[in-house]
RNA sequence: CGGAGCGUGGCGCAGUCCGGUAGCGCACUGCAAUGGGGUUGCAGGGGUCGCAGGUUCAAAUCCUGUCGCUCCGACCA
């Protein structure tokens, strides 16, 4: 185990967030709830943002800029999606600070704003705004607008990456002509979101619809996509919304159909934040710290060299200088620790940093003309020949890709069960896992559910088959199939 | 906002009950050795004890007030 933090199988909290500041990923800024996130982080962000903005852009997708501020009146405009962010809105009021001889600097009373202004907890209302102004004719449909921006939400409890007061996220809104359109695009994306998911971040996801209590405020149908985390809790990746003609509605988004008629708009948005990085540290982490799969993480390979002075030093270094051109190449993201802590020092922090693969080069290797290779997702040591190391190393790093999925694939297949009866989803519950079972499609049944268990349907998955089941709660018939679990 | 706990060098803590002018581990700086799983030794630097009052000859310690943070609940991507 790692020397300093817990063990995770005691105090998972305490772990991660012993790991999320020791990785040098996040750090807790001056305003509670808010995060600085740190290079290393940022470039995992950076890592994740760059495959979905390419993802995004190759289905037809592209990227504008929203304000920050919204006014007041335009929260008025749609009742129910208000209801779900009034509480946890921040507002300007005031425009101006002035000094004042007792109290130093304080907020100028003179200063305040007539109309008062929203910092965005999202986007719909001002993009719906322009959206108004742009659309005339199904000639200027659909529109298919991304923005990579901030947002904030007044949060209760935080916690570093997976729900804070700012976010980083990148929000997507799309206008229609057609319901069916509208229907496609939320699915497309959420298609996307699972592919980022499962391809990219390597945690299986399940995918599906939200009930009618846990779905966006404002939103026709909620589709997510839903993950199960190291201590068996489910973590909400990412949403896709169809918002129906709701804000269309609200804002007077109309067009004209190719045959002369007036009708309302069909909208989308879509979204995924800085807490697919919790994700991440949640999913794959271990005792020995991080775990991030190659494909999203800032360094591949680390290189440590095992010297005793300057002669050994230029030595590895001149030995190493074929490996990095071939990284150069191949587009290996590689690290030389060449720092003077210890090698063992080394390895832990590194490893805590959940680079995927560690090199270690010395007199030994040197002799031989071999590389040490250690890969992160398991316990061992192999010993390379330099020669093929270039060509290895790319295949090295797609097969620790495979692998964390495939553990974290059986990790969740091995805490999620199927039952029909309450006691057992209490008990399941209980000791952690999801269940799967049948839901009578009642609000009140999920609401009892989650009153007396703590868990919430996470989603119905797409691949339900109600047919037969009964629900775990009432015994009545089930309307569907759904996924019990407590969430973060 | 309810319940609990904590504020003492950068981090983690002891000292508080029973007042006497601040200490430990890690980290940091320098030198030397070491180097294949958190390496040693020696020598250093750094804290108005969250803040504001009060009691006292004397306050990290006692009293009052205040601010902040963490955890657990209600809310949430």
């Amino acid at each position: 185990m790692s020397k300093g933090i817990p063990n995770p199988e005691k105090d998972f909290s305490g772990w991660y967030k012993q790991v999320v500041t020791r990785a040098e990923l996040a750090d807790y800024g001056p305003v509670k709830g808010t995060m600085v996130i740190r290079p290393y982080g940022f470039q995992l962000w950076e890592n994740i943002k760059n495959i979905f903005d390419h993802m995004i852009k190759e289905s037809g997708h592209t990227n504008a800029y929203f304000p920050l501020l919204i006014p007041k009146s335009f929260f008025a405009q749609e009742a129910k999606h208000i209801e779900g962010f009034a509480k946890e809105c921040a507002v300007v009021t005031h425009t101006r600070l002035k000094a004042d001889e007792e109290k130093g600097i304080i907020v100028d009373p003179e200063s305040r704003l007539e109309e008062e202004l929203i910092i965005r907890p999202t986007s719909e209302t001002v993009v719906w705004s322009m959206y108004k102004k742009w659309i005339q004719s199904y000639r200027d449909l659909p529109i298919l607008i991304n923005q990579w921006v901030n947002v904030v939400r007044w949060e209760m409890r935080t916690r570093l990456f997976l729900r804070t007061t700012e976010f980083l996220w990148q929000e997507g809104h799309t206008a229609h002509a057609t319901e069916e359109e509208a229907q496609k695009e939320t699915l497309d994306i959420l298609e996307l979101y699972r592919q980022l998911a499962e391809d990219y971040l390597a945690i299986p996801v399940f995918t599906g619809l939200k009930t009618e209590s846990e779905k966006f405020a404002g939103a026709e149908k909620t589709y997510c996509i839903e993950a199960m985390m190291r201590d068996k809790r489910a973590l909400q990746a990412g949403t896709s919304h169809n918002l129906g003609q709701n804000f269309a509605k609200a804002f007077g988004v109309t067009f004209q159909t190719e045959h002369n008629q007036e009708e309302f708009v069909w909208a989308t948005s879509w979204g995924v934040s800085t807490r697919l990085i919790g994700a991440v540290i949640l999913a794959h982490g271990d005792k020995k710290g991080l775990r991030i799969p190659p494909r999203i993480a800032p360094v591949q390979v680390v290189i440590v060299p095992i010297i005793r002075d300057n002669d050994q030093r230029s030595d590895v270094q001149k030995y190493l200088e074929p490996i990095i051109n071939g990284f150069a190449e191949t587009g290996v993201r590689y690290h030389i620790d060449w720092t003077d802590n210890s090698p063992g020092f080394k390895f832990n922090e590194w490893e805590m940093k959940g680079v995927p693969l560690r090199m270690e080069v010395g007199p030994r290797d040197m002799a031989e003309g071999n590389v040490i290779l250690a890969r992160r997702d398991m316990d061992k040591k192999i010993s390379f020949s330099c020669e093929n190391v270039n060509e290895k190393i790319p295949t090295i790093l797609e097969k620790i890709q495979q692998s964390l999925y495939a553990q974290a694939l059986a990790f969740r297949n091995e805490n999620i069960h199927t039952t029909n009866s309450y006691d057992e989803l209490k008990q399941i519950i209980n000791e952690g896992g999801f269940v799967r079972c049948g839901w009578d499609g009642l609000d009140k049944t999920e609401t009892a559910v989650k009153e007396e268990t703590k868990a919430t349907i996470r989603c119905i998955p797409f691949d339900e088959q109600p047919k037969d089941l009964t629900c775990v709660y009432s015994g009545k018939p089930a309307k569907h199939e759904v996924i019990y679990a407590k969430a973060y």
